[in-house]
DNA sequence: AGCACGCCGACT
DNA sequence: GTCGGCGTGCTC
């Protein structure tokens, strides 16, 4: 028997299935080790065959008893690769924990200590009081692990105690539970008329739906009823949330409705934790699983329904190799299974409510919240206004007096700020030159914790500069404020208010970032400072307080998402105000306080918003009524990038002409980032209508493959996030 | 991705 | 004459 294989190698040119022949019975979708080339490497069965009209090589093994892949993932890695240019390996690999790759699939076992010859005690010298505590603990406990004992005693005496035959060493095979000790909160609650009208109207077919619903509206009892029902009726379910939404709440209320039937898949896990909770998934010990985006890939049968969560996150994008979209797999994967596909929000990206509207998808809105609750009352602040009245603080007097009152109530309050650092940039006063960084010419960042300036992009440290280098000038001016400065200034004006401060750099280990909302939700400090990270769906019942610092700053992002993404962060941030019994209130501050955004956001008008933004979007001809597609050029050698986009540029305008309805604009320009890692950046952006996305982007994806050369990468991203 | 093959410069 | 640079092409 012939058997079509892919190799496990991540590269376009060997991303396609290669004949082996094997006189054993082998299963699709099993990995097994083949001789490719002149060597052996991993690859996975994806069909099999009579016979093929190469020569063939023989499979070498089979690696895992059990196919480790679906016959819907081999389905669901051929559609991305035809239809979305994505790599078939690639899409292999996200559907598989890393341990099942190269071979080094480990169970997980643990050593286990236990007392073997209690006698041999003695013989111990006086002086070796660590091995004698090891043998009194062991004595006591009849066991224990050898990594607690390691803490305990030192990993020498423990090692020494084995060694000389006192104790002795079983491997005991456990699994890994992350997050096992979170604590389970599941209150009997009862359906509102809204929430039971929602699940019974999933429930009843099979499609898509959009439930929007404003926070606190009770979406996720919704997605548990509907889980449930599914998995009574034989089927299993995938629960999306953004990255870092993935709170130690959301996973206790998961655990206390569903038990052990869930398995949590996100990029915390460790490589064990992973292999563990799939292996959980793959076998049918679990049937529920829960994570960030790249859960969609979950090794589930027969899938009921998949959530998607906050579904406007652009979390959901992804933005490195292989790009793929959440919601296309997903939809994929409830189009192969018949199941639902729920998006959930309260602020719908305009794509999604425009294809509900449209009626693709079914749309059900919660109007109501489940405790009744207004919505906080948002104040707009001039911040113009303040500085022409001689304020020139960072907080506008309206948010003093609410912080003063907060404080003094002993509520607490949430700052929200869109920055990292302490100031993005420093710039000469007298002749406006900013420091860029060498390799990628963008401004660099003052980190004041070192007084160094950073750049974001490639990581290169600078000396921070005491004068303008270009025309010496002394007084040198810090640009715009960061969560370091607004904490600082806070602690000026409240010495005695505790402050944590939440943002990239305070969160680079793995579990900080848990650990500071959990210091803040047990009142550990009254204000918390942050960015983006502080909004996403956490409950803090005490804060009364939010205050927006620089509403404008994520207006200005090179994206034509700006707007919309601004309204769902204000929204999002507002709604963390007065959750429980407490009336909330935010301040917000900006420089355009006329801006519409601010405006619909200010009055929680989702729908007035839309219209607003749609038309704006269709007049500009911007996504969601056309399709971009940008092609990144990039090269160490800058007439190489040139001359390449050049070429692209041609086959672009050839294609253009051959399709005048479908493409309306081809454009050819350096990238707004023009170097990034030393590498000189070009990009083509193709505009194309609705009705050409279908046949034009194949197209595209194959022209752009031809200039992929030495030295120069192409590749192609649709809608890109941000052009930078 | 790796690796062989192959065609040109500067060495023992 | 030969060692070794890396451009090109192939892997069932």
């Amino acid at each position: 028997m012939v058997y079509e294989v892919i190799v496990d190698i991540s590269n376009t040119q060997v991303d396609k299935v290669f004949d082996y022949s094997a006189d054993f019975d082998i299963p699709v979708g099993s990995r097994v080790k083949v001789p490719f080339g002149n060597r052996i490497t991993e690859g996975f069965v994806t069909a099999r065959k009579p016979s093929s009209e190469h020569q063939t090589k023989n499979i070498i093994k089979i690696l895992d008893d059990k196919p480790v892949l679906t016959q819907e993932m081999l389905t669901l890695a051929r559609y991305l690769n035809e239809r979305k240019n994505l790599r078939f390996i690639d899409i292999i690999r996200l559907c598989l924990p890393a341990k099942l790759r190269g071979g080094k699939v480990k169970e997980l076992k643990k050593a286990f200590i236990t007392l073997k010859n209690p006698k041999l005690i003695e013989s111990l010298s006086e002086r070796a009081a660590a091995q004698r505590a090891v043998c009194e603990f062991l004595e006591k406990k009849g066991g224990e692990y050898q990594t607690v004992l390691n803490k305990k005693f030192g990993s020498p005496a423990v090692k020494a105690v084995i060694d000389k035959g006192i104790a002795s060493k079983t491997w005991v095979s456990q699994n890994r539970e992350p997050y096992r000790d979170i604590k389970i909160d599941d209150k009997e609650i009862k359906l509102t008329l809204e929430q039971r009208q929602a699940v019974d109207a999933i429930l009843a077919k099979e499609g898509e739906y959009l439930l929007h619903g404003v926070t606190g509206s009770g979406k996720t009892e919704i997605y548990m009823r509907v889980i449930e029902e599914q998995l009574k009726r034989g089927k299993t379910a995938i629960m999306l949330v953004p990255e870092i939404s993935l709170t130690p709440q959301m996973l206790g209320l998961f655990r206390a409705r569903f038990g052990e039937k869930v398995a949590l898949l996100h990029s915390g896990l460790s490589h064990g934790e992973r292999y563990d909770e799939w292996r959980k998934l793959r076998s049918g010990q679990a049937v529920v699983a829960l994570g960030a985006r790249s859960a969609v890939f979950a090794p589930l049968e027969n899938v009921g329904v998949i959530i998607i969560d906050e579904e406007h996150d652009l979390s959901y994008i992804s933005e490195s190799n292989p790009r793929y979209i959440t919601h296309d797999i997903a939809r994929f994967r409830m189009r192969y299974n018949k199941g639902r596909l729920i998006y959930g929000s309260a602020t719908p990206s305009l794509e999604t409510y425009k294809k509900a509207k449209e009626g693709k998808y079914q749309l059900i809105t919660l109007r109501r919240r489940v405790n009744e609750k207004r919505l906080p009352q948002m104040d707009i602040v001039d911040m113009r206004k303040e500085i022409l009245q001689g304020n020139m603080s960072i907080f506008s007097r309206a948010l003093l007096k609410e912080l003063d009152k907060t404080i003094k109530e002993n509520s607490q309050a949430m700052l929200f700020i869109n920055r990292r650092g302490f100031a993005s940039f420093v710039r000469c006063r007298q002749c406006g030159y900013i420091p860029k960084c060498a390799d990628c010419e963008v401004s660099l960042t003052l980190h004041k914790e070192d007084n160094r300036l950073k750049c974001h992009y490639c990581g290169k440290q600078y000396h921070n500069i005491e004068e303008c280098p270009k025309c010496g000038f002394k007084h040198l001016k810090e640009g715009r404020t960061g969560t370091q400065k607004v904490v600082e200034e806070i602690n000026k004006l409240y010495p005695e208010v505790k402050v944590l401060r939440m943002d990239n750099d305070s969160v680079q280990r793995k579990d900080s970032y848990v650990k500071i909302l959990s210091a803040f939700a047990e009142g550990k400090a009254q204000i918390l400072v942050g960015t983006q990270m502080i909004v996403k769906g956490h409950d803090f019942p005490n804060v009364t307080l939010v205050g927006i610092l620089d509403a404008d700053l994520a207006l200005y992002f090179p994206d034509y998402r700006s707007n919309e993404n601004t309204f769902q962060l204000i929204t999002q941030v507002a709604g963390r105000a007065g959750r429980d019994d407490k009336e909330g209130r935010v301040i917000l501050q900006t420089y355009n306080p006329y801006h519409y955004v601010f405006r619909y956001a200010g009055n929680y008008d989702y729908c007035g918003f839309f219209e607003k933004e749609s038309n704006v979007r269709e007049t500009t001809h911007f996504p969601p009524y056309s399709v971009i597609a940008r092609l990144l050029i990039s090269s160490e050698d800058e007439d190489k990038a040139m001359e390449t986009t050049r070429k692209g540029y041609e086959l672009m305008k050839e294609l253009k002409k051959q399709n005048p309805k479908e493409i309306f604009r081809a454009q050819a320009m350096r990238a707004p980032l023009r170097r990034i890692m030393n590498k000189h950046r070009f990009q083509i952006v193709v505009w194309i209508n609705l009705e050409g996305e279908e046949r034009i982007l194949p197209k595209i994806y194959e022209k752009a493959k031809t200039l992929n050369t030495r030295g120069v990468s192409a590749f192609i991203e649709i809608n890109p996030v941000q052009m930078m």
